[in-house]
DNA sequence: GAGTGGTCTAGACCACAGA
DNA sequence: CTGTGGTCTAGACCACTCT
């Protein structure tokens, strides 16, 4: 049994206040002084309260003028990169992957430079297929820098996949990417199981670890099978 | 010219290390009373330091235990709801919108359920499309809860967006949303000028401000000419 | 000048982990 | 038991805004 810190009731004070709509966008929220008395608490205490609000986005303070509701023009959610093992494991099921390529090739002109690296370099370069229940629910083609992963070609990869090995052996440091909706090729279709017609959400991912550009994927999801879904919170 | 805080100082130094590689995942970070003494401050200055770190996920910290570098098992991305006039407006180009339906509607049992009404409760229905530079892409399928915003009908779509005047007379509170990949309606593929076997990708939202759902949507974009992109930082 | 938030200190008591 | 982090206090000085 713990008792709820004070900084957390001054939080949750406000919080109830702001989500009611008792108090909109712009109102001014009561200051230091006034929580201090009415808490009977410190003036760290309500500081802390109030700076960690106001990093949550719920409350924008000025120095000198004062704190007041934010204006939540724009709503944001986190979308993570995860180990998909340890996400079809969450929903109960069981993860399987098909190996269908695992080589050392030369890089070609793109490949190249997105690693900033010379046309013709060797990378490593994966195609997996992973399976949810049996079902294919991903089509993972990937390039791997071998500066950043040296090792990367020796790991057995129904057990242990490329997103955790790198998440591993090269700390992420930076990533970006973007999500489309394309029809798959013919290979990506055959893998899969899925009419060359059916749409496909496509993730382009390029991930950075210290100084290298580390890998470079294709993640391909059947568009009947699969969804990015998350949540805003205030 | 301000005197950067101590506790930024002190956040700055463990960053750097973690950046370069020097602390990897799972080394352990100096304890509070170290870097009291190596920086000659308080421990709640120090205090402060390690806990924002600890919220922004760079290294997790154990009561009784320490302080150690995160796995950054998952680096996230925020998502970011916008409102598409800004976005277009952003890239420099010119946004206008096509008003297909505004209308006043007894809601069907899904749309009754997601806004908790009973069936048959009268509700607010727009279908619009959006152009950039005179090309069609998003369609935008979208309810209302009448309780949230009593005058929504009245506002000119064409000068005003939904998601706009949604943020401004209904403050956002939560929401969630799913990504998916379809093949568009008859109707979709009509409004947005793409084949019925163009993929697209569909944005289904749904929207709460205070005590209400305000909004349900239906977004779909052309997945030949739109995608969702973004970058994640540690 | 009065009121606001931004930062900082030098203590304190507590809960918890690990030897 | 020692060392760790979690919380809290009662002051303090400063920078800023608004009137």
């Amino acid at each position: 049994m713990r008792a709820i810190p004070a900084y957390e009731q001054v939080k949750e004070f406000i919080r109830t206040r702001i989500a009611s709509g008792e108090w909109r966008p712009g109102d001014p929220v009561p200051s230091e002084a006034m929580l201090m008395a009415q808490f009977g608490i410190s003036r760290m205490t309500v500081n802390r309260a109030l700076r960690e609000l106001s990093a949550e986005g719920l409350v924008d303070r000025v120095q000198g003028s004062g704190t007041r509701v934010a204006h939540l023009h724009r709503i944001s959610s986190r979308l993570v990169i995860r180990d998909i093992h340890e996400e079809v494991a969450e929903r109960g099921h069981v993860h399987t992957t098909r190996v269908v390529v695992v080589e050392r090739v030369k890089a070609s002109p793109e490949v190249a430079a997105s690693f900033q690296l010379k046309a013709g370099a060797k990378v490593f370069h994966t195609v997996l297929v992973h399976l949810e229940n049996a079902v294919p629910i991903q089509y993972e083609d990937r390039y791997v820098n071998p500066a950043a992963a040296p090792d990367y070609l020796d790991t057995d990869f129904t057990r242990t996949s490329p997103t955790l090995y790198l998440l591993r052996h090269a700390p992420l440091t930076e990533a970006s990417y973007s999500i489309e909706a394309c029809l798959p090729t013919a290979q990506e279709a055959r893998e899969l199981g899925v009419k060359r017609t059916d749409p496909c959400l496509v993730m382009m991912r390029r991930t950075v670890s210290g100084p290298h550009v580390a890998s470079v994927a294709r993640l391909v999801y059947p568009g009947t099978r699969y969804s990015f879904a998350g949540e805003f919170q205030a």
